[in-house]
DNA sequence: GTAGGGTTAG
């Protein structure tokens, strides 16, 4: 029996739960089982992890060893105990006496580390195996890939098909989320289409979420409909890659087809119906899809895109009362009311909310601080800017970014400080890009300063020869100071670059219907009766002191001409059909796709008090509420 | 023993 001792070291621990052996007791057979092991394994089953250390002593003290499966279950009783240093022990225990296990134990080790966020212990296991086989592999693949390291998992799975081990459909779902470049994402489908693993719905899922992450959303698509049989998941994988690529209108369309083939909505498509809401501002869908988000009452992300729709469709009211019964808030929530707060016009309201956040939130990340100088921004507060610009980094250890500079430029835009301006572009610790310019150019615009106007548009156009904006900004201020010559020589640039101005277009939705106006455009079937009551409205407000502001023209036309080319402006003609749409307690919700030109704005103020109206216009950049004959913008957009 | 989808700024 001593021989035979010797022999069973290397048999020691195996897999099948019937043969354990100790190496070092002279009395074992190939078929002893010591008796702790059945005590052991039932405190692991009850997740009593310190009587089964308890019993690993006793073991470890006899000499003898579990089998495989004892041990497996004690490795989750670890994890399930996020016990780091009991599961080290366990581990050492194992490889006690110079034993290397079966590969089966060694993955669950490694398996062990990955979980706990120890991937150098996991890659020392791995290195030191004598044998990897497939799960071995893609459970260090996928360790890499949820850890980012994205090179690191191809380059592991490089290495695995030169070990000549075969990868599985775990393997791809894993290095596809680490796949970076459309050209080794193709290969590799390529690669999965031959072995034939397209047809896994977490192969399938992971190939629409890399293509939709690459903006290739035909290919997404393409893949999507590929699909056989059912799958929730990836059905929410390709609503939520056009919803996050703001194509609301596909990602409804998508939506609606799930339910049709009867999967009901969960967390996650909700949320992302409730960007796509956000992203066309539909509030009336929004608040439906509101009615489904309480089941999932506790979903915090969820629930913070309910905010964020309330927000993005400036219904501040429904946010807020959101917002203070979230049971758990986070960042992305705090960040999101601040940010709403700030985007809506309640500057005040923003930076006292942060203020709070400050004494019993989460700590404030980059994006928060953007909200808050948002704020100061949109209220003209230039010193707290530079307040909280200058201490982000004291405060918070956060480095401004692009966007925080971007923000402060605005500030200091909109407080006609176009010198200081200047000096924080050379202050820049990162090159200006075509944003900088643009919030230089606009200032110039307000200020007509035309000849700085003139060195942004052309920074501009140096990064982006095709950059529509610069071109309109550009002639915007020459047309301001009359100089249209200039306008004209504008124009003709364009013409020969193929560059078109984007048409204004304001949306409404009234009874569940989009309306879209267009300027000039005169399909809409009310178009006559529009054009009528606008008409009257604007004989109207001349009575109350109306006088158009043909500063916002931009064709040189005389007199009564640049008149009416105002007259027609898309958000004019959408608030009058909200007037004629809606009773008077209804708040009129505008959204439009260029900024509001300042005739508009007054108009929409002058209105908003005639006709006892709330009215929200909502540009690509903040929102405007308009109520008894003032904006709460205050005039500075 | 190894794999999935969703939230904040611009």
């Amino acid at each position: 029996m001593r021989g035979v001792s010797k022999h069973l070291q290397l048999l020691r621990p195996t897999s099948s739960r019937c043969c354990s052996y100790s190496v070092n007791s002279s009395l074992v057979s190939p078929h002893y089982v010591p008796p702790e092991t059945e005590s052991l394994l039932n405190h692991c089953y009850r997740r009593d992890l310190p009587s089964a250390m308890h019993v690993l002593d006793s073991m470890e003290r006899r000499g003898v060893w579990a089998d495989s499966i004892t041990y497996s279950e004690l490795i989750k009783c670890c994890l399930a105990h996020g016990a780091v240093r009991e599961g080290k022990r366990v581990h050492r225990h194992i490889f006690s006496n110079g034993y290397h296990p079966k590969t089966f134990l060694t993955n669950i080790l490694i398996n062990m580390y990955v979980k706990f966020n120890l991937l150098e212990e996991a890659q020392v296991l791995f290195d030191k195996m004598p044998e990897r086989n497939v799960v071995s592999w893609t459970t260090m693949i996928s360790a890499y890939s949820n850890a980012q390291l994205n090179d690191r998992a191809m380059r592991l799975l490089a290495f695995m098909f030169r070990d000549g081990v075969m990868p599985n459909m775990f393997t791809f779902s894993s290095v596809l989320r680490a796949c970076e470049r459309l050209y080794d994402l193709k290969q590799l489908h390529s690669w999965i289409m031959k072995v034939g693993l397209e047809s896994d719905v977490f192969v399938r899922s992971a190939l629409i979420d890399v293509y939709s992450k690459m903006g290739e959303l035909l290919e997404a698509l393409k893949v999507f409909r590929e699909m056989m049989t059912g799958d929730s998941v990836v059905w929410n994988s390709i609503i939520a890659a056009f919803a996050q690529h703001s194509d609301g209108d596909e990602a409804l369309h998508l939506y609606k087809s799930m339910r049709r083939v009867g999967f009901p909505a969960d967390q996650s498509t909700l949320t992302s119906v409730l960007r796509a809401c956000t992203s066309l501002s539909l509030l009336e869908l929004g608040r439906q899809a509101h009615v489904h988000v309480l089941k999932f009452d506790q979903d915090l992300i969820l629930n913070n895109a309910l905010l964020d729709m309330y927000c993005k469709c400036g219904s501040l009211e429904d946010a807020k009362f959101i917002f203070n019964r979230m049971a758990k808030k986070d960042v992305i929530s705090w960040s999101t009311m601040i940010a709403g707060l700030a985007q809506n016009g309640f500057s005040m309201e923003a930076l006292n909310l942060f203020e709070s956040m400050k004494v019993q939130g989460p700590k404030p990340n980059h994006i928060t601080i953007l909200g808050v100088l948002f704020a100061c921004s949109h209220a003209g507060l230039v010193n707290e800017g530079w307040y909280y610009f200058r201490s982000m980094n004291n405060l918070y250890g956060i480095d401004p970014g692009r966007e925080h500079y971007g923000c402060m430029l605005d500030l200091l835009g909109r407080a006609e400080k176009l010198d200081d301006m200047v000096k924080l572009i050379h202050e820049m610790n990162c090159e200006p890009d075509v944003v900088t310019w643009r919030t230089l150019l606009d200032a110039c615009r307000a200020r007509q300063n035309v000849d700085l106007a003139t060195y942004a548009a052309k920074e501009i156009l140096k990064l982006d020869p095709q950059d529509t904006g610069a071109y309109v900004l550009l002639s915007n201020i020459y047309a301001i100071s009359k100089r249209w010559n200039d306008v004209a020589e504008v124009r003709r640039t364009m013409k020969k670059r193929g560059i078109r101005k984007e048409p204004g277009c304001s949306w409404i939705e009234v009874n569940k219907q989009i309306h879209a106006f267009i300027l000039g455009d005169k399909s809409h079937p009310q178009i006559d009766e529009i054009n009528r009551q606008l008409n009257q409205f604007i004989c109207r407000l001349a009575g109350a002191g109306y006088v158009p502001d043909t500063n916002f023209v931009l064709q040189d036309l005389e007199g009564e001409q640049r008149e009416d080319s105002l007259r027609y402006h898309s958000e004019k003609l959408a608030i009058v059909f909200g007037i004629m749409s809606f009773p008077k307690e209804k708040t009129i919700r505008i959204w439009k796709n260029l900024k509001i030109c300042g005739d508009c704005h007054k108009f929409a103020k002058l209105i908003a008090e005639l006709e006892q109206r709330h009215i929200v216009i909502r540009d690509p950049i903040r929102y405007h509420h308009f109520q008894d004959g003032v904006c709460s913008c205050g005039d500075y957009w």
